[in-house]
DNA sequence: AATTAGATGTTCT
DNA sequence: GAACATCTAATTA
């Protein structure tokens, strides 16, 4: 069963952030489906959160997708090269996303070496933002502002984790956010191997 | 094991 | 022109 636009257009992107560990990204590119579950996440809020892409009301090209309705896929590029993947979350006008930075492979793996050029699984076939996408053939060109309720690329419930099971900690690459550099607003998996930082 | 350099496009000064 | 929600391969110890 997909997410349905309610668990993406609530308010506290904070809380959905966390719920979103466990769950199963999915997509599907010309008939290959790849799935993995969700290890870690990171929140960006439009509001008081110097790090996120839209804070403080900043719309350009870029950070217009965020503005719209929750469940909506925010994609865009890092340094140059890396791909990154976001759920935009909350209702039309507030810009909060969450990042996806690591997953663990469940279905497709040998289609996710292929993408990624290698022959072995493990923790770097998917685990840090810029080559999950790569994992699971995530672009800015297919993939920016889809719908995750469609049939291209969306999420599903997995298996129950508790909240002792998630940890919390600061966010990774976002040094000039000054204060806000220091939300706890990091989550992952705690016996997870399919992190891309501890 | 830890550090460094290089790749490279979009956005803002 | 500088900074940036990064990754990899090469170098140093």
């Amino acid at each position: 069963m997909k997410l349905n636009r309610g668990f993406y257009e609530r308010e506290d992107v904070v809380q959905v952030a966390k719920e979103l560990i466990g769950k199963r990204l999915f997509t599907r590119i010309d008939g290959d489906i790849t799935v993995g579950i969700i290890t870690e996440v990171e929140a960006y809020s439009g509001r008081n959160d110097k790090a996120c892409h839209a804070n403080d009301g900043l719309r350009t090209k870029r950070t217009e997708v965020m503005y719209g309705q929750g469940g909506m896929a925010y994609v865009y590029l890092c340094y140059g090269i890396h791909q990154m993947f976001n759920v935009v979350t909350n209702k039309e006008g507030l810009a909060d996303a969450v990042l996806v930075r690591a997953i663990q492979p469940i279905k497709g793996s040998n289609i996710m070496l292929s993408r990624r050029k290698k022959d072995k699984i493990d923790y770097k076939l998917s685990s840090g933002p810029g080559i999950l996408t790569q994992a699971l053939g995530i672009t800015v060109v297919d993939h920016n502002t889809l719908d995750l309720l469609g049939d291209n690329i969306w999420i599903e419930a997995g298996e129950k984790v508790s909240d002792e099971d998630i940890v919390a900690t600061t966010r990774i690459g976002i040094d000039y956010a000054e204060e806000d550099a220091l939300k706890p607003w990091r989550f992952y998996l705690k016996e997870s191997k399919w992190i891309s930082k501890k």
